[in-house]
DNA sequence: CGAATGGTTGATTGTGATCAATTCCCGTGG
DNA sequence: CCACGGGAATTGATCACAATCAACCATTCG
């Protein structure tokens, strides 16, 4: 179910979409906005809506049976996501920072709408392949290499703010806070990124990342 | 580009899905067949098709910069695959056994195949989610656990045939394949499975492997 | 029968998880 | 402004598990 926190919030990445972009596009409904940690959905909820991200970042994510929590993506304004298979969703979703979505309906969907909604199932799916392949390689360096390239991304500055606590990081990459931490150390080591802080890092070289990655 | 290994072959799914299903569809091509570990196509080829296997077993899988070998997924008659969201292909497929499947151009699809790709396309998402889950969270157990339950799902039988050898189901994995072999020998120690041949699994307890799976 | 391939089993090593302290950072209140 | 408190992050010591290296079996095919 949707637990309306009404909350306004600048977020990270608000900078980065303009809102009048954001808004208008069909069957679009009224912003919502969510607190840190607070549920959007939960794994199991009626798929009526998929959503748009305006404003800070979203997590998707599982629990295994153990409790081990399994976080399959992050989204950030712009992105969209909560489309699925089947008549509910397969993950919960959960602000990671506090955020702004809109709630979209699936039905009445026009053409360029159902045009709109493959190609990012196959973003998506693109996505999900490259994690799996991340996973599947074993290091933590590897990984982490492969999250700091993703991260950073669509950034021209070398330095990234980082939105998410290392519990994230760790529960995105199959690890534990402390080999987060480990690893972090050690990239810095062999200079391929700088700790400016817990949440800051200095990309120094995306080459040096890339050829850890493989 | 496709090579064209003509050959006449039966496959160890062919009773499962009938010829006249699989053959009438938009857009279908004239069947093609491929002799055992040759390539259908290759990563970075141009993505004119997408296929739907007919018999035998298709792997699509990526190499890493060190050499080694992911495999994203195995495809079984009936299945679909070879859709990507760019112009080319991001993985190569292979033949794990001798196969036949059926090239279908992508232009010129109809209202209900732009439907039937987008529910395909959700479906390998969800798919390909649900290994990166199996990755993420460690065990090699677990990881053994969720492969058997994947590849039996559909069977009633006990017993099923694995087609393909344990370097695949190592680079599917993300294991080794003295790792397959002792984690096999292990599900068997603690009765889920019976070892009946190499290729030859009789599933004891789905209950025991979900348990273990998480 | 013998070679070759694929699979299993054994011994050892390396890497990340776990358990356990600190330390750092940041917001709060004196 | 500084002291304090609490959650987040780092660092350290040890342990468990899978990778690696290596030898051995089984099955198929010439």
């Amino acid at each position: 179910m949707l637990t309306a926190d009404i909350q306004v919030q600048s977020g990270h990445f608000a900078a980065a979409v303009s809102r009048a972009q954001l808004v208008s596009f069909p069957g679009a409904q009224p912003v919502m906005h969510f607190s840190q940690d607070s549920t959007l959905y939960e794994e199991g909820d009626g798929a009526n809506c998929y959503y748009r991200v305006v404003s800070g970042l979203v997590r998707t994510c599982r629990f295994s049976q153990d409790g081990r929590r399994h976080i399959d993506a992050f989204y950030k304004p712009g992105d969209v996501f909560g489309f699925e298979p089947g008549a509910t969703h397969g993950f919960t979703a959960e602000a990671v920072t506090d955020c702004a979505v809109i709630p979209c309906h699936r039905r009445g969907a026009g053409e360029s709408e159902a045009q709109y909604l493959y190609s990012s199932a196959l973003e998506h799916l693109a996505r999900a392949q490259a994690h799996a392949q991340l996973l599947g390689r074993g290091g933590a360096a590897q990984r982490m290499a492969g999250f700091l390239l993703e991260i950073s991304a669509h950034k021209q500055a070398g330095v990234v703010e980082l939105p998410m606590a290392r519990q994230d990081i760790a529960d995105y990459l199959g690890l534990t806070i402390e080999t987060v931490s480990r690893t972090l150390a050690q990239l810095q080591r062999v200079h391929a990124i700088r700790l400016l802080a817990a949440r800051r890092i200095e990309i120094i070289s995306r080459a040096v990342l890339q050829n850890i990655c493989g």
